[in-house]
DNA sequence: CCCCGGCTTCCATCGGGCGGAAGCCGTCGG
DNA sequence: CCGACGGCTTCCGCCCGATGGAAGCCGGGG
């Protein structure tokens, strides 16, 4: 960034694009410099990456790691600290998601002996909130919290299908992002493809992200009918299970699962679901 | 706070006791007011709460909205972003344990047919990182990310045991406490239990938290056999199964858990596990 | 030995965070 | 109908504390 602006020192206010970030936002850029490629760094590293002098990155730091937002590892550079997720837990979409779901799911899982995922939009993103592997220890590409595009998704494509017209359009103005050969980029199909979905209520989307895999799946909705999340299911392709075969199963967990949340609104306070009406499958 | 100061203006000042928090701290404040019992609050509460005036809370929400650290509900309260849950699950222990836990937990729950947890350390609680609930459904005490002070789990006390001298003297000489008649509140109870935790490898608590149930931890040693976690079973008081029923199991797990991630660390960055060597109890 | 990179502490300055105030909106009650 | 109220949003001038430069510390390596 600074290279070597000595030669006239005179121009370097000029050049040197004022830092318009507030004080919170400076606080913000320290915790943005953290990701999945970025778990652990030294001061330094934080301080070039947040673009922050070293003096300042070193206060922030403090102050954050004081609250318990970043912790030191025994090799001396920082992380995020799990006060972060304390925090995140609390976010009330998937407080009450991960309460009723998991019982639900595990049901499904057992049923298609396939992947199972529990979604939910974040603005032009979809958010894993529950996910069953079948062979635990693949939480890879589906880690609680994990983002991705909302096109690029079986659940992403049915909560784009049931979001504003406005978030639709907004989305299908910007560019998306390919992943695979398969991954849907233009904006025409995708629009078609929404329609189809919003007409079926089943989204089905092949090879997207991973190559060898496709998802099924379908929205969840809470009280007064509106979608609050989506339920998928992934299968290999080259697998014994069709759509066909997995949607009665899928649908059937996905109404439970919505009859379950729909009960639980009528009182401010969570007023207990007493008991999961029907649990398709259930062990 | 502010009891009509209005006759005497003058001292306003004097009494004002003024707010020493930086601007990184402010900022903090927003986050603090959001708990368990407080997940969707309104701008003036948020305010109230935070103290600060409305106008920096205003401007900050704000801020911290365009980060996604906030949400706005649908009826125009505000709660805790699902980007805060994304970053906190880049917490490098957790996520290091997530990644191979979830088949050692299911295996050993399938075992025992009784709740299991795990859980890590942060300064001076206990900090759930993955749990199964026998009944799903009943995430109500285990949330992911939920935190209770050492010396009331099981899982707490086995890590206590095993930190460093200074924590353990930190523990010991702050108030401890209490949760139900049996929570040990008396430091010298406490340091005697340590000792056997230390000396045996297995902590047994019993209704020091919810009564009628009582706790079995044990260690879950890292690299160089560093205690990194705790796994616990939590069984009925009046259940068929006693501790020494399950203590090999419980033993069994931890130490393939362990094994499995010693195996993790020699290189930098993690070299998959590969195959989790042995897991007792395997379906 | 010195140099280098990373970290920590200190301090004067100045820009932007702060809070007061005014105005907007919807709701309730007289 | 109007007025009061609570909650929210916007605006603006003042002052103070965040900022970043600089100096000093530590450890490693050439």
């Amino acid at each position: 960034m600074p290279p070597s602006t000595g030669d006239h020192p005179a121009l370097h206010e000029a050049l040197a694009a004022e830092d318009h970030r507030t004080a919170a936002g400076r606080v913000l850029s320290v915790l943005d410099v953290f990701d999945q490629d970025h778990l652990e760094l030294t001061l330094s590293e934080i301080s070039r990456r947040a673009d922050l002098t070293l003096s300042t990155a070193h206060r922030l730091v403090g102050e954050l790691r004081d609250w318990g937002a970043l912790e030191r590892t025994t090799e001396g550079r920082y992380a995020v600290g799990l006060r972060v997720l304390e925090l995140g837990t609390l976010e009330p979409q998937m407080l009450q998601l991960r309460d009723v779901a998991p019982a639900y799911l595990a049901d499904l899982q057992s049923a298609v002996k396939a992947n199972v995922h529990l979604s939910v939009r974040d603005g032009h993103d979809v958010v894993y909130v529950e996910s069953l592997q079948r062979h635990s220890g693949a939480h890879v590409l589906s880690r609680l919290g994990g983002r991705w595009p909302l096109h690029t998704t079986a659940t992403g494509m049915v909560l784009l299908a049931s979001a504003p017209a406005a978030v639709r359009q907004e989305v299908l103005a910007s560019p998306l992002k390919r992943y695979t050969d398969h991954t849907i980029t233009d904006p025409d199909t995708l629009r078609r493809m929404l329609a189809e979905v919003q007409r079926t209520g089943v989204a089905v989307l092949r090879e997207t992200i991973t190559l060898g895999t496709f998802a099924v799946g379908v929205p969840v909705r809470g009280p007064s009918d509106r979608v609050v999340a989506a339920l998928s299911v992934t299968l290999k392709i080259d697998g014994s299970l069709t759509v066909h075969q997995v949607l009665p199963a899928l649908n059937a967990t996905a109404r439970a699962l919505s009859r379950a949340l729909g009960t639980a609104t009528p009182g401010t306070s969570p007023s207990r679901p007493l008991g999961p009406s029907v649990r398709p499958f259930a062990v």
